[in-house]
DNA sequence: GGCTAAGGTATCGCCTCGATATATATGCGC
DNA sequence: GCGCATATATATCGAGGCGATACCTTAGCC
């Protein structure tokens, strides 16, 4: 699955421009499915070149044409069958982690700093969450309100685990400090590449 | 922050090949910042071109070099900056919440595996942190079991939050069907021109 | 008059990813 | 002894994604 089969399943829900697109990716899919416009115009391309879906120019008064796509049925049937192939895997990269597993390089007072930085952007994610569902109204889709609400168990469940485990990180007893420096013997059985001496 | 400058933090715990990381990236980093050989050769050659780290070919009886790579000062002190440069937002990319939010494109059953799978998914995902900690006996470095903690914290919390929520997809009353090409007439006023009239 | 924001299109270069190629050595079952 | 899988180890390639930027107009505000 790729942003191209994103854009096909938004497409499934009604015609849309490049730009409106790039705004459901900001808002709705931003927290576990983000895309830009360096991605997405190009995917509408190959798409359209595809037969995947129909490019309609419409003019605009003064303004460049708005470029509107529509799915084919060819194109419904493409996403149909990725949407059955996704993988459960999900990626996570967090730069706050690798921090936190490096902490031992960073002043006591940064690292405090960084927890607190982190659990006002979890908390402010949830906000932004919380405000999507609400411009929503009362019918929010069912699809939607799972994913929302994923978004907002799990930047909860980090802040937690964030505001419960800080303790590991702060008494400043390193052990890293102790690691020894290992000197590169050009002996041809020398291959204690001492990746373990962290202990 | 990068690839490089992950290889940087790594190097810092002792002298490693590019195979020796590309293992810290599959098993302790797999969960928070996974990179592959694609990014880590490429990586390791730059560093080494800009200084901050050297290279040691190691010769061996019938087998291509080992290539030991050591970090140096610069590259302590370029590692260090980026550490505290970090970004408070992580990525998070999912197929299966891209498969809940479009949820009625599937059949029922299907959806009934995808659910099953998932929390299978996830907690193999726990299982395998578990073993990984273990694997580092008694003594697990505080950076690592906060990473490893992080981890299974946000898995379980997946988990739970799938189990409690799944009936939100289940029942068939899909909304979609009743969906109006909202998205243009929400979007611009003047452009009633109907798409149909130009295809 | 100048500034910012919003509506729009699109591309560029860097980075990342997954698969693949190329060797050799070891171990395991048959 | 043969075939096979696994581990050690290097590295590259093409496809795809990402962030920034460029270009253009209108509207509103100070």
């Amino acid at each position: 699955m790729d942003i191209k089969t994103l854009c096909l399943g938004l497409l499934c829900d009604g015609d849309a421009s490049g730009y409106d697109l790039k705004k459901q990716f900001e808002s709705t899919f931003k927290h576990f499915y983000p895309a830009g416009y360096g991605s997405i115009y190009p995917s509408l391309a190959v798409l359209a070149d595809q037969g995947l879906v129909q490019c309609h120019a419409m003019p605009q008064d003064k303004k460049p044409d708005r470029k509107v796509y529509r799915i084919t049925e060819a194109g419904r049937q493409v996403f149909e069958t990725s949407l059955a192939d996704a993988s459960p895997e999900h990626k996570l990269r967090s730069e706050y982690l690798v921090a936190m597993y490096f902490a031992d390089y960073l002043e006591p007072e940064q690292l405090e700093q960084m927890l607190t930085n982190w659990n006002q952007t979890l908390s402010d994610g949830v906000a932004r969450l919380d405000l999507i569902e609400q411009e929503f109204g009362p019918d929010v889709p069912p699809g939607t309100r799972f994913v929302l609400g994923f978004g907002k168990a799990l930047a909860t469940a980090m802040a937690s685990y964030v505001e419960e485990n800080r303790s590991l990180l702060l008494p400043a007893t390193s052990t890293r400090n102790k690691r020894v420096d290992a000197r590169i013997e050009s002996s041809s059985t020398a291959q204690t590449t001492n990746l373990e001496n962290r202990v």
